[in-house]
DNA sequence: AGTATCCTGGAA
DNA sequence: TTCCAGGATACT
């Protein structure tokens, strides 16, 4: 799924509606996407939930926490005596638990919450809280938007490489939380062409694709995340972004800033989006 | 810097 | 039937 406006309304998700409920089983039904000791969470209260870029944690009352990533098609969805006739939105799930439901944690007030996930790349660890930070992909990444991203240090990153500066901002090591389409849309809305090599953007441009970057970002969170694929909220319900993306799966369409044609190239192995006409 | 790889579903 | 998909990493 998802990048950081994603991640960010399942963490809202998963603190309104799991913090407080006690873990009271865990059903593993694919090992390889569950890593660590059902017993160690077992039992265990459910006291915060913190987001790094795309990776969540679950913090519990007894010193451990699961670090989550959905990667491209996991979903958390929490279901209770109230929420449980909500229809999930995604079909292709379908009822719950369906066959892509991979882990089932049977928390306490009759609550239940499901990872499901289609291509299984996502994974769940339990680790002691304190060594979280250790954890590679947290350990490696960069400052994020809205949290540690200073417009001084993303000028820097842009000056260290003479990579493309699409493929440059969606590198977690560098900046955390950007993906595909926030990264093809905020190019757009700074008028960059998404193949310029990073260290040739000038401080202007810099300044302008730091506050597109906000910008886009700030919308996906409002419209609670874009539901290109299977996203879907901790109650099963699909975001809104993907209505109003600015190229992001528009090729073909007429740009409606300049009248040019939205175009569809492949860089750095991902579909990339761009009006060729007024990104430069 | 580019490509393969973990998977499966859906669109072309 | 072939290609593509919000990600990240381990390889040439």
């Amino acid at each position: 799924m998802p990048e950081l406006p994603e991640v960010e309304t399942i963490r809202l998700g998963l603190e309104k509606y799991v913090v407080g409920h006690k873990i009271e089983d865990v059903e593993v039904k694919i090992p390889k996407i569950f890593e660590g000791e059902t017993r160690q969470i077992i039992g265990s209260k459910v006291i915060k939930i913190r987001r790094f870029g795309k990776g969540l944690v679950v913090d519990l009352d007894n010193g451990h926490s699961l670090a989550i990533h959905v990667k491209l098609t996991g979903q958390l969805i929490y279901r209770d005596e109230k929420t449980k006739n909500i229809p999930v939105s995604k079909q292709k799930v379908g009822e719950l638990p369906s066959k892509f439901t991979h882990i089932i944690f049977k928390l306490d007030h009759n609550a239940v919450l499901y990872y499901n996930d289609i291509r299984r790349f996502g994974w769940i660890k339990v680790v002691k809280t304190s060594e979280v930070a250790s954890l590679p992909f947290f350990k490696g990444m960069g400052p994020e938007p809205f949290k540690d991203l200073t417009l001084e240090y993303f000028k820097k990153a842009l000056l260290s490489s003479g990579v493309a500066v699409k493929p440059l901002i969606m590198d977690q090591k560098r900046i955390g939380g950007i993906g595909n389409i926030y990264a093809n849309d905020a190019l757009y809305l700074a008028e960059i062409d998404p193949k310029r090599p990073a260290k040739s953007l000038s401080s202007k441009e810099a300044e302008k694709l730091y506050d597109a970057v906000h910008k886009v970002m700030e919308k996906g969170l409002k419209y609670g995340g874009s539901s290109e694929l299977t996203y879907v909220n901790v109650l099963g319900l699909e975001g809104e972004y993907q209505r109003y993306t600015l190229v992001y799966g528009r090729q073909g369409d007429i740009c409606e800033r300049c009248g040019g044609k939205i175009k569809k190239i492949f860089l750095g192995g991902r579909g990339t989006f761009f009006c060729p006409a007024c990104q430069h």
